[in-house]
DNA sequence: ATTATGACTTCAC
DNA sequence: CGTGAAGCCATAA
């Protein structure tokens, strides 16, 4: 396994394994909450290697937009059908309603 | 050491 | 919300 640039990955893993069923948060959301805002790309990177960790739900994690950017990294819809699954809902590679889905740790988990 | 890249964000229009 | 530019930071080559 790679390095891991500190805790900070494990973090990113905790709060994202927090983040509710039916709701999304996003890169810079989870940063912020691990008090490093200007580290998003950061937080997608922790991503980008927690595709060894099936208990992360990557697929609830979008960006400020609520564009589903992890699409591709999931490879076809996967990510949208499961968004969808848990009742999100999903249209033109976006959240539909982010206000109402999104899950911000710095408040909720406040 | 330097350049390029990316699962991002914020600001201006 | 959409686009474009600039900022930020760890990894890769």
């Amino acid at each position: 396994m790679p390095y891991q640039s500190n805790n900070f990955f494990q973090e990113v893993y905790e709060v994202v394994k927090l983040v509710p069923r039916g709701r999304v948060t996003s890169y810079g959301a989870v940063a912020a909450y691990l008090g490093a805002k200007n580290r998003a790309r950061m937080v997608g990177w922790a991503m980008n290697n927690a595709g060894s960790y099936p208990e992360v739900p990557a697929h609830r994690v979008v960006n400020r937009s609520g564009e589903l950017t992890a699409r591709d990294h999931f490879g076809g819809n996967t990510m949208a059908e499961r968004l969808t699954e848990e009742g999100v809902t999903i249209k033109n590679n976006r959240v539909q309603h982010l206000k109402q889905v999104f899950w911000d740790p710095s408040v909720e988990l406040l």
